[in-house]
DNA sequence: CAGTTATATAACTATATAGATATATTTTTG
DNA sequence: CAAAAATATATCTATATAGTTATATAACTG
């Protein structure tokens, strides 16, 4: 799973949140979350497999720790927006009301 | 749609990159990319959905533009993360060569 | 060793999603 | 006005996904 799809859930955006700020179990995310144990080893399987989360076994426990290596592709992906934020729909803007329209005002 | 779940989609994040460069009507997105019309209209109500675009009507045209404000949440989401790009792994290490091994080599 | 704890996985259900084809709607054009 | 063009939508199919319950697998504990 791709690190997009791996975070377009909302539930797996809040695991890696605790994640974030220290190691978890399973136990103990059960715990931090409303959900099942076995749906947060779900989510925990797809953490895995986006790269997001490292696991080390410690006897029965399985410590859960981030990897934010993967999330440079987001910014990556962010990078040329960014300076967009600043703009914002100024893009959209110059565009048209340069075209035509001089003070007809078309409400959203 | 919310944010995370409109870039998902890898086919949408190329529109939305498409659509970045400069404003886009329909059949212009449909040459870009290998989609179908209808597949394109789909995606794009979905970016529509998220807010990540705008449409201008103009004449049969719909003319597609950015509008990168809901990219913010996705900044703020990765804001926590930014700083531990510098130290990858050093989160686990530390966590876990501090606790309890010296030098027991359980591979993962 | 028996029971318990921690975690993963299998099987199932319900829902969402992407794409295709066909069609509807609106606008343009001859 | 009739045909064409641009776009949206409806319907269908296939696939993915999240969650639940039940179970399997280890590891710990008395």
């Amino acid at each position: 799973m791709d690190t997009f799809t791996a975070l377009a859930e909302p539930n797996r955006r809040r695991l890696l949140e605790a994640i974030r700020q220290e190691p978890c179990t399973v136990s103990m995310l059960v715990t931090r979350s409303d959900l099942s144990q076995p749906a947060v080893s779900k989510h925990l399987k797809h953490l895995r497999e986006a790269n997001l989360v490292v696991v080390k076994p410690d006897g029965q426990k399985r410590w859960y720790s981030l990897n934010p290596t993967p999330l440079e592709e987001m910014e990556e992906f962010l990078e040329p927006y960014r300076q967009l934020f600043l703009t914002r729909l100024d893009a959209l803007e110059q565009h048209f009301d340069l075209t035509s329209r001089t003070e007809t005002n078309e409400g959203d």
